[in-house]
DNA sequence: CAGACTTTTTGACTTTAATCAAAAAAAGGC
DNA sequence: GCCTTTTTTTGATTAAAGTCAAAAAGTCTG
């Protein structure tokens, strides 16, 4: 539903009805299926896209064959590969369909005509690159700061769902350790995580 | 000089003498000595910073106590801690300057002002804000794909500069390295980069 | 529900980089 | 220029995570 695609933008900067309408007009339902590949390696990516339900992930694929997961993406939440769909360049990521997605999706030429239209818009837009910015610092911090256990720590607190709808592997490289490390990590007792007295 | 600052944001997206205008009236000259500390953990910051002259680095002071350097900036480039100062929230980095610098700076209200008075500098930071989302996420992927040689070589042909002018130990904690480790890399035999024949 | 395929776990071993400690080299201040 | 302080290097050892291999558990599908 459009419904929940403006509720989440609304969230991002309160948006008027006319901006609305226009983007009403040059959004497009999107329903693909699992195992879908929205966007391969090498391709452009030609739409920015919004989940109204479902699951993605992109990752990217290392000389050695190994593929990274640089994201996921769920509900109420935008995606696209950024750079490739801002830079018309070749993408060096591939999107690939965990859970069967129905939203929306905008052209790289429909945003381009939202910007001419309204200027609200590229406010929206700074706003929104802003957000997934200091998102990605924080992620990059916690790659450099943390261990292993701690960056597994962070994405059960920051993500508490995602555990059990993605497959260990993809979780592993997201969080930039091996699948092995991973299941010992989840295979060791819990530690003490305070002070608790058992009298 | 002012010049040198306009032409940086030229590049980013051409600007009509009226919106200079303005931000060469929002815009206050910056001069500040080796050692200070331009923001400090804690604090808000309040400006945006462009260097003309000189070298400043962000660091992040960990539980530890140790510090772990997350940017450089130098000539020609734009810098501020970028959620504290979009966020109004204490920033968790401190901002030192590491060469004399000389440039502007431009206050959160200005910019303000600015996004009030002229839509084109949404854009502007709408551009800007992508252009370092693309630059961290690259640096993010360097992380979780590379080994620490190979982060140092990065490091080598995308700022090439940088080593002459910045500590070992800082390079070391931005690589993601202790600063042992990028001695012993840097004492290694520089490995052959691809087939020479010596007839 | 049986077999095939995929995912997760476990084990033994290796590699990489961190740690702790100290020496050597370089930079700064008087 | 000399002494102090900081930075960089070197050495020995440890810890963390990766690798390779195989077993176990879980899923999908006909």
């Amino acid at each position: 539903m459009l419904a929940t695609f403006f509720a989440t933008l609304d969230a991002v900067i309160p948006l008027d009805p006319s901006v609305k309408a226009s983007i009403g007009q040059l959004t497009q339902p999107l329903h693909v299926p699992r195992h879908t590949l929205l966007l391969q390696e090498g391709q452009v990516c030609r739409s920015l896209y919004f989940i109204g339900q479902g699951l993605v992930r992109a990752y990217r694929q290392q000389a050695d064959g190994r593929e990274i997961t640089t994201w996921f993406a769920a509900e109420q939440e935008l995606f696209t590969s950024g750079y490739s769909f801002i830079s018309r360049a070749p993408s060096r990521e591939t999107i690939e369909v965990l859970e069967d997605v129905t939203g929306f999706c905008i052209s790289q030429q429909a945003l381009t005509d939202l910007y001419e239209q309204h200027p609200v818009v590229d406010r929206l837009g700074r706003r929104l690159t802003e957000h997934y910015y200091f998102q990605l610092e924080e992620l990059f911090a916690s790659q450099i700061t943390l261990s292993a256990t701690e960056r597994y720590e962070r994405l059960i607190s920051t993500a508490p769902g995602l555990l059990q709808r993605v497959s260990l592997g993809h979780i592993a490289s997201y969080l930039g350790m091996t699948q092995e490390t991973l299941s010992r990590i989840r295979a060791r007792p819990i530690r003490p995580s305070g002070p608790t007295r058992s009298s």
